[in-house]
RNA sequence: GGACGCGUAGCUCAGUUGGUUAGAGCACUACCUUGACAUGGUAGGGGUCACAGGUUCGAGUCCUGUCGCGUCCACCA
C-alpha cells in the first residue's frame, strides 16, 4: 500500500480538500421528500467582522452538527450569510472617508450609500473566506445577506404587517442616544457599565423665602438646565413646608414647580429630586403624570443647544464643569461625593449614552411575547444548557417596546412617507414604495423617513427570510422551521428571543426546536478576546501553525456545555498532536495492508471468523464508544464526544490493539479488524476533524464505485452483538497483569531491550485458561520470553506484584535489593488494608446491607474477597522475602 | 438590588441519574531515538474535591449558609 509522509502536514492538504467537497457540491442539500431534513442557520456575522475565536467555536460546533446528521442520512443545510451591521458598517466606512478627509455629508446620501455597497464588494466577504478555512460546510449557494433584494422585501413587508396591526407606533419618548454616532439605541444596546463618578448637591433657593433652599442631588448638573421642577416623596417629612411654593432653578431663573410623587426614594440623596423630563426616563414619567413642560436642551451630539442659554454650544462634559463653577461662585454647590453607578454606554463606539427626548419609531412587543414565552414553556423550543430557559422568560415577561429607527443612512429605509400638504401628525403614508401623491390631500409633496431600521429588525427574520419568505418556496417549506440554533449568550436578547417572536408572528411556527447557547471565548486570565484589548489569539494563525484540525479538536475538547472557555495558544498542541498520532496509526497499518484482505465481504469474514480476545475487545470498544458519541452529539455533549472519541483511538486502538496486532498483522481477521476499525474510527471523527479524517480515508483501499469522500459516506451503525461486557473485563484484567510486569521491570531498572522470565502463580482454571489463550500478546507487550503458568510457588530473589486472581514473579537473582522490594510490597500491603478495612466496616453496618441495592452490597463482598486473597498473597510473598 | 455560573492535582479543566481505589491534557521525575508516531513510548509522583452545617447506609455529586472569582439584568436621580 501507499506510504504516507511521516508527520500529518495540513498544508495544502486542507485547501485541496476543501476546494473539492466544495465544487463536487457536498454542502448543497436541496428539498427532498425522501429524506428528513435537517436545518441550521448561522447566526450571520457581520461584513466588518473578521475571524474571532468566538467564531471558531460558534462555526465548528454548527459544523459537527451539519457533517453529523448529513452524514446519518438527513438533507442537511447549514444556511450561511451575513449581516449589513448598520451602525458597525456605517462607521467604519465613515473611518474610511475620514482618513479621505471627508464627512458622510460632504457625499449626501446617495453617494454615501454607494461607497458603503463599494467597501462591502471589496471587505464584506472576507469573513466567507475565513470560514471556509475553518472547514464549514455551509451550502455557500445559498449564501445571504440582510441587504439582499428578498431580505429587504421581508423586512418592508413586516413593517407594514406590524403599522397595519397597531404593533408599531412612532412616538416622542427617552431613548437611548448615542453622541458619537448620533442615533438612536434600543434598550440592548445600551450597555451598562459601573463608572466611579459623583453625586453633586446644589442649592435651589425657595421662591419668596430668603435663605431657604431645597438640596437637589444629580450625578448629571448639565441637565439642570432643563429642570422643570422639584419632587419629593409626599411621605417625606423634611419637605412637608413645600407644599404650594415654588423654588427658582439657578443659572437659568426658571420657576419650578414641587411635585409630590411616591417614586422618589427618600433615603437617596436628600430625598429630592430634580426633574428634567427631556433627560431622564424617571423624570419623563413623573413629567407626563404631573403635566410638566419637555426641555430639551441638547443637540445631537450632546452639546447644548440654544435653550442652554449661556452654556450653548459647550460639549456636555464641559458645560457640567462649566455649571459647577458658576454655581461655587454663586454659593449654590455644597458639595460633590464620589458616587458608582451604571451609566449605559453604546455598544458600538463605547460612548456614553445620553438618554434624551426624541421622536422615534418602536415596536409593542407584550403581545409578541406572549406566544413566544408560550412556545418555551410547552418546550416547544428547549435550550440548552436548561439555565438559560429562565434568562429567556426573565427577560421576555419583563419586555419593553423596542426602539427600532435609527439616524444612520446604511440599513432599511423606514418604508413611511409623510405628507406636507395635510397637518402635522396626519399626513403619515406606510407604503412599500413611494406614492405619488397623497391619498388624503393629493398633494404630491411627499418625503420619505429620513431613517432607517435597526439591524436586528432584519436578522430577527433571518430562520425563514433566508429560505425566501414571504414567498412559499419549496426550501422554506422543508427546511422551516430549522432544527438548532448555535450561539453565544451575549445574543439571546438581541437574537434568540426576536426571532421566535418573529417566527410566531410571521411563519406561524417555531423558527427552531432547539437553542445551544455555548460559552465566551476568553484569554487565560478570563479576560473576554478583544481586539482592543491585544489579548486576542487569531485563528487563522493557529490554523497556520497546527491546521484546522487542530483548531477545531482542542477548542472543541476544552469546552464543557455552556462553560467559557479559557485560551492560550499551547492547547492547540493537543489537537495537533491528536492529528498527527491518528494519521501515524493510519499509516502503520496502510504500511501493512494487504488490499485483497480487506477488500473481501467483511460481514462474510464475521459470520465465519474466531476472534481473538483482542479482537473482540476492541470491536466492543469501538462500538461503545460509537454509540456515546452519537448519544453525547445529539445532547450538544461535544467535548465528551470528542474526549472519548480521543480515548478510543489514542489509548486503546494505539495503545493496546495496534501493539498488540503486530505479532499478528499478516493475518486476515487482525487485517480485516484493524481496517474495519480505523475506517469506522475516521468516519466518526470526521465531524470534529474533517480534513485529516478524509485525507486519510481517500488512501484507503475501498470500493470506488462508493463516495468519494468520507463527508458523504454514512455515519457507522451502532452494532450492538458487538459489545461484549465480558471481553471488555478479560481485556482489562489482562492489561493490568501487564502493566505490573512493567511496573516490576521499571522499578528494577531492567533494560527496555531485555527479556525477562514470567512466572503466574494461579488457582483457578479461568484465569489459567485465560492466560494461556492470551500468552503472546502478554510476553510481546511485556517484553516476556518465557511464561510459566500454573501452581507455582515464589522462586528466591523474584519480585512479586499481586493482581486480581494472579500472583506475578519475576525472578530476578542478584538484581533485586530485597530491603527495598520488602517496602515496595509493604506499601502495597497498607493500601489494601486500608481499603478492607474500610469495606469491612460498610459490611458490617446494618444500615448498609439492609438499605444499599443489593448489588451494591454484592459489588463490595465480592470486592472484599479479592481483596482479602490479595493480602494474603502480598503476605506469603512478604514472608519469603 | 435581582438572577446565574464557577471554586476538584503545580496549571487549564472533565466528572452522566449519589455507589468500589476521584480522571484527562499540560507541567514534573526516571528510563527509552524499539521498523507507525519524540507532535512519540513505558513506568511513576502529585488531590482533606473552597469552607461550615445538613439529608442519606453512602456526598465531588443533593439541600442550607459563609467566603472568594466571574457574568448578565435593573429608571437610586
Amino acid at each position: 500500500m501507499e506510504e504516507l509522509p511521516k508527520a500529518y502536514d495540513p498544508q495544502g492538504i486542507e485547501d485541496r480538500l476543501y476546494k473539492e467537497w466544495e465544487a463536487k457540491g457536498h454542502f448543497h442539500a436541496k428539498p427532498d421528500p425522501k429524506k428528513k431534513p435537517y436545518s441550521i442557520v448561522i447566526p450571520p456575522p457581520n461584513i466588518t467582522g473578521i475571524l474571532h475565536m468566538g467564531h471558531a467555536l460558534n462555526d465548528t460546533l454548527q459544523d459537527i452538527l451539519i457533517r453529523f446528521k448529513r452524514m446519518q442520512g438527513f438533507e442537511a443545510e447549514w444556511m450561511p450569510g451575513t449581516d449589513h451591521a448598520g451602525i458597525a458598517t456605517q462607521n467604519v466606512v465613515e473611518r474610511k472617508l475620514a482618513k479621505e478627509g471627508k464627512k458622510r455629508q460632504d457625499l449626501g446620501r446617495e453617494k454615501f450609500i454607494e461607497e458603503v455597497w463599494k467597501w462591502r464588494e471589496e471587505y464584506g466577504s472576507t469573513i466567507i473566506r475565513q470560514l471556509k478555512k475553518l472547514g464549514c460546510s455551509c451550502d455557500w449557494e445559498r449564501t445571504r445577506f440582510t441587504m439582499d433584494e428578498g431580505l429587504s422585501d421581508a423586512v418592508l413587508d413586516v413593517f407594514i404587517k406590524l403599522y397595519e396591526k397597531g404593533l408599531i407606533y412612532r412616538g416622542n419618548y427617552i431613548i437611548n442616544w448615542c453622541p458619537r454616532c448620533q442615533t438612536a439605541l434600543s434598550d440592548e444596546e445600551s450597555q451598562h457599565r459601573d463608572v466611579d463618578g459623583m453625586l453633586y448637591h446644589i442649592k435651589y433657593p425657595i421662591k419668596a423665602a430668603k435663605d431657604s433652599f431645597v438640596i437637589v442631588a444629580t450625578t448629571r448638573p448639565e441637565t439642570m438646565l432643563g429642570d422643570v421642577a422639584i419632587a419629593v416623596n409626599p411621605k417625606d417629612k423634611r419637605y412637608k413646608d413645600l407644599k404650594g411654593k415654588a423654588v427658582m432653578l439657578p443659572l437659568v431663573g426658571r420657576e419650578l414647580k414641587i411635585i409630590f410623587d411616591p417614586i422618589v426614594d427618600l433615603k437617596f440623596g436628600t430625598g429630592a429630586l430634580k426633574v428634567t423630563p427631556a433627560h431622564d426616563p424617571v423624570d419623563f414619567e413623573l413629567g407626563r403624570k404631573h403635566n410638566l413642560e419637555q426641555i430639551n436642551v441638547m443637540n445631537d451630539d450632546a452639546s447644548i443647544n440654544s435653550l442652554g442659554g449661556d452654556y450653548e454650544g459647550l460639549d456636555r462634559f464641559e458645560a457640567r464643569e462649566a455649571i459647577l463653577e458658576d454655581l461655587k461662585a454663586r454659593g449654590l454647590f455644597i458639595k460633590s461625593e464620589p458616587h458608582r453607578h451604571a451609566v449605559g454606554h453604546c455598544y458600538r463606539c463605547h460612548t456614553m449614552v445620553e438618554p434624551r427626548l426624541s421622536p422615534q419609531w418602536f415596536v409593542k412587543m407584550k403581545p409578541l411575547a406572549k406566544p413566544a414565552i408560550d412556545a418555551v414553556k410547552k418546550g416547544k423550543i428547549k435550550f440548552y444548557p436548561e439555565r438559560w430557559t429562565k434568562v429567556y422568560l426573565d427577560w421576555m415577561t419583563n419586555i419593553r417596546d423596542w426602539c427600532i429607527s435609527r439616524q444612520i443612512w446604511w440599513g432599511h429605509r423606514i418604508p413611511v412617507y409623510y405628507c406636507k400638504g395635510c397637518k402635522d401628525g396626519e399626513g403619515i403614508i406606510v407604503s412599500k414604495a413611494k406614492p405619488e401623491k397623497c391619498p388624503k390631500c393629493g398633494s404630491a409633496d411627499i418625503a420619505q423617513d429620513p431613517d432607517v431600521l435597526d439591524t436586528w429588525f432584519s436578522s430577527w427574520l433571518w430562520p425563514f427570510s433566508t429560505f425566501g419568505w414571504p414567498k412559499e418556496t419549496p426550501e422554506l417549506k422543508y427546511f422551516y422551521p430549522t432544527n438548532a440554533l448555535v450561539t453565544a449568550q451575549e445574543i439571546i436578547f438581541f437574537w434568540v428571543a426576536r426571532m421566535i417572536m418573529a417566527g410566531i408572528e410571521f411563519r406561524g411556527a417555531i423558527p427552531f426546536k432547539d437553542v445551544y447557547i455555548h460559552g465566551t471565548v476568553r484569554d487565560i486570565t478570563g479576560t473576554k478576546m478583544s481586539k482592543s484589548l491585544g489579548n486576542v489569539i487569531d485563528p487563522l494563525d493557529m490554523i497556520a501553525k497546527y491546521g484546522t484540525d487542530a483548531l477545531r479538536f482542542s477548542i472543541i475538547s476544552i469546552t464543557a456545555q455552556g462553560q467559557d472557555v479559557f485560551l492560550s495558544e499551547g492547547k492547540f498542541e493537543l489537537g495537533r498532536n491528536f492529528a498527527n498520532k491518528l494519521w501515524n496509526a493510519s499509516r502503520f497499518i496502510l504500511m501493512n495492508l494487504k488490499e485483497d484482505e480487506v477488500k473481501a465481504d467483511l460481514c462474510v469474514f464475521f459470520k465465519g471468523a474466531k476472534l481473538s480476545l483482542p479482537d473482540k475487545w476492541i470491536l466492543s470498544r469501538f462500538y461503545s464508544t460509537l454509540s456515546y458519541v452519537t448519544e453525547c452529539l445529539d445532547e450538544y455533549k461535544f467535548n465528551e464526544a470528542a474526549n472519548s472519541i480521543y480515548e478510543f483511538i489514542w489509548h486503546e486502538f494505539c495503545d493496546w490493539y495496534i501493539e498488540i496486532a503486530k505479532v499478528t498483522i499478516s493475518e486476515k481477521s487482525s487485517q480485516v479488524i484493524l481496517y474495519k476499525v480505523l475506517e469506522k474510527s475516521l468516519r466518526m471523527l470526521h465531524p470534529i476533524m474533517p480534513f485529516v479524517t478524509d485525507e486519510i480515508w481517500r488512501k484507503l483501499p475501498r470500493e470506488k464505485t462508493g463516495a468519494d469522500s468520507i463527508m458523504i459516506e454514512s455515519w457507522p451503525h451502532v452494532q450492538k452483538e458487538m459489545i461484549s461486557k465480558d471481553a471488555e473485563s478479560k481485556m482489562k484484567e489482562l492489561i493490568e497483569i501487564i502493566v505490573a510486569i512493567r511496573n516490576i521491570r521499571s522499578v528494577w531498572n531492567i533494560d527496555p531491550q531485555t527479556s525477562v522470565e514470567a512466572i503466574m502463580n494461579v488457582h483457578e482454571g479461568g484465569i489459567e485458561k485465560l492466560l494461556r489463550e492470551n500468552e503472546g500478546f502478554i510476553k510481546r507487550t511485556a517484553r516476556v520470553s518465557s511464561l510459566k503458568i500454573g501452581k507455582i510457588s515464589k522462586p528466591a530473589g523474584a519480585a512479586a506484584s499481586v493482581v486480581g486472581r494472579v500472583e506475578i514473579y519475576i525472578p530476578l537473582e542478584g538484581l533485586i535489593d530485597l530491603a527495598k522490594e520488602r517496602t515496595r510490597l509493604k506499601k502495597e500491603e497498607d493500601r489494601i488494608n486500608h481499603e478492607i478495612r474500610s469495606i469491612s466496616a460498610r459490611l458490617k453496618d446494618k444500615n448498609f446491607t439492609l438499605k444499599a441495592p443489593k448489588e451494591v452490597v454484592e459489588k463490595q463482598a465480592a470486592r472484599k474477597d479479592e481483596l482479602v486473597s490479595q493480602l494474603e498473597k502480598l503476605k506469603s510473598n512478604l514472608e519469603q522475602i
